[in-house]
DNA sequence: ATGCAAATGCGAATGAGTTGCAACTGTCAA
DNA sequence: TTGACAGTTGCAACTCATTCGCATTTGCAT
């Protein structure tokens, strides 16, 4: 509890000093967002943030989200025919696999792809500004 | 040119035989998109149908395409933040380097790349059902 | 404590795409 | 060739996710 609690502290300090006040509503959302370990889109921020801050309205959330993006804090996925869904930056990227039936998210990252993926850009004399890789994924069943 | 004609044509048969009917919409658009080797939005393709079938609604458009999607006849890309962009479905699959400057698409395909993605979903239980991978690159300049 | 720019909540607006419906038109059988 | 009729079209109205305008509220530096 107190490892989240100081993720927080350093956070909402980092924002004051970048000039973004920390409302209520922000710190409710950044302790959600914390908390979470699902992807969440922002209607289902927005429920689980009402149980901390009652009254916080949907455009909040974006208008948050956006803020908290810009700042490098969390990331937005953009999923196949989904909404977008959040989750807090941790060091070290990594990738999506995403579960076609039941809509899980696992995280996965592969230095070789990387890497495979630089020099098919480098090839073609670009550099990678950033790429996006989506695994769209059924899970084996033992029989079938 | 016959070559692009018969495409069309073993497509429109094809379609026929699907029970789809061929009407001037949709032939309009299947040689729009047979034309096309970028990878033109709806409203683009809308565009460029127009010359051929003046009143075409985008409505229209926006209906052939999904048809012509579930048909297995073109694919649909959604990349970040811009609308969808359509391409004709060619024999062998490819992915895609977006140039953030001038938005243009390059196509490639990396055979080494697709094995790893395979054997990090059958590690975890998995089987890929499709995959999106997608660059985001920037022009190596000479010096600079 | 106080001022004020930044943030909020509300509702209206946006943009991409979809849909209901009456009018139209490929296509297949005769 | 001609019907007939289910599949299509154009239009306008709608959806869904997200953004914006604006009057009101509120962090927070002083």
């Amino acid at each position: 509890m107190s490892e989240t609690n100081a993720g927080i502290e350093n956070l909402t300090e980092a924002l004051r000093e970048a000039g973004i006040r920390v409302t209520r509503q922000r710190a409710a959302l950044l302790g959600v967002l914390a908390a979470a370990d699902d992807h969440p889109d922002a209607p289902e921020l927005h429920r689980r943030a009402e149980s901390e801050v009652p009254g916080i309205s949907l455009s909040t959330v974006y208008r948050t989200l956006s803020t908290l993006e810009s700042q490098g804090v969390i990331q937005r996925h953009q999923f196949e025919g989904a909404p977008a869904r959040f989750e807090p930056v941790e060091p070290g990227h990594h990738d999506h696999m995403i579960d076609v039936e039941t809509g899980n998210v696992l995280e996965f990252c592969s230095d070789r792809i990387e890497k495979l993926q630089a020099e098919i850009a480098a090839e073609l004399g670009y550099e990678i500004v950033h790429h996006r890789m989506e695994l769209y994924v059924r899970k084996i069943t033992g029989s079938a």
